[in-house]
DNA sequence: AACTATTTATAAGA
DNA sequence: TTCTTATAAATAGTT
């Protein structure tokens, strides 16, 4: 990997093993942000050099200590009292993805891993909302100006948002879906993401 | 690194961030173990994939438990355990609430506590992102035509396209706003909910 | 620390 | 997934 080939064993040279480790620490430490950022994968690193010196890096925001402790909790590492509040752990974390997700969507980014089909019913989703909230600024206006000088009579206040409602038909139906219902439903749904994943955990220890 | 350089962001392809990541995955465990040999260092190497599999690595004859231990003592860390879980299921659960809020009001559901200038604010990031999905079908059919017989001529594509940005001029600019920055933001983006708290974190260490 | 000749890792394609 | 191969990246020895 450089001018020549070296064997892979203890570098009994101290001066030649220090500068070996310090590029090779930073090369590690760079691979593992890069999987961080194209793969999505959370990392922990602990290394310690052969002088006591430590140095790690994990993947933001990310405590190590929370890496850690789902490490454990992977690995079946953990007292059963702690078990609840790491199901909890978990639990919330997919949510919070899985949230995310959606977010992304409705937001407009990310759209590039969507499919027609997943389009239109993303775009009629946003028309629903636009309309809802155009809906709501009348609501609004109303209300203020009523509260000020110009009182608008209640039948004509019902009129206009008779008028919004004859635009936008669908206005008139409360929409029943809470976010925990909409992050529950299946993937059919674009703008919610991926459905959430299993709990279940592979550990493919490598060792030496 | 091959073929071609490759932006460090996430890959969208999810068979592609697959692959890449299994290759990366292979390289880091490989380099973590070339360290441990070659400068007689101590590594401990914790990887969870975007789909939660967990891979890991550590110099023997070392457990990660060891290694962990190692760390903890050379950190100071006092109650690592319990209180690492609290803090971060108090802080996926404001996570989570703070996302709820924000999907709250993109999906247009809870409007009424949103004030007049929140609801242009939202109105706003909804017809960006309606345009973004709408750019996105045009490209999406062009594409698919495209595929199939009807070669449409690239100028004509880009003539397309240019319509839509003369419609919609702000979709030009690229929005650099990803979900965490987002989520960070102000109150002042009605839609975003309230900021997220960030995690101290310190010496030696490296981040993101 | 910098500099390159080489070795490695890996992106894209099969 | 696995293999192949062209290219990008990392790094061993040198300055």
């Amino acid at each position: 990997m450089g001018r020549s080939k070296i064997e892979m064993k203890l570098i009994e040279d101290t001066t030649n093993r220090q500068v070996t480790f310090s590029k090779f620490r930073a090369g590690l430490l760079k691979k593992a942000h890069e999987v961080s950022v194209l793969c999505d994968a959370e990392i922990g690193l602990i290394i310690f050099s052969s002088t006591g010196e430590l140095f790690d890096y994990c993947t933001q925001p990310l405590s190590m200590e929370q890496i850690i402790e789902r490490y454990q909790l992977a690995k079946g590492t953990q007292t059963p009292q702690q078990s609840g509040l790491q199901n909890m752990s978990e639990k919330l974390r997919r949510e919070s993805h899985c949230l995310e997700l959606s977010l992304n969507h409705l937001n407009g980014s990310e759209l590039n891993s969507l499919k027609i089909e997943d389009l239109e019913e993303l775009e009629q989703q946003l028309e629903y909302s636009i309309n809802k909230v155009r809906a709501r600024k009348i609501e609004e206006k109303q209300a203020s100006s009523r509260q000020q000088q110009v009182p608008i009579e209640a039948n004509m206040l019902e009129e206009k948002q008779q008028q919004v409602l004859n635009q936008f038909p669908f206005l008139g139906e409360e929409q029943p879906i809470s976010v925990l219902q909409l992050v529950s439903l299946p993937p059919s749904r674009p703008y919610l993401g991926q459905p959430m994943q299993s709990n279940l955990q592979e550990a493919n220890t490598h060792h030496q």
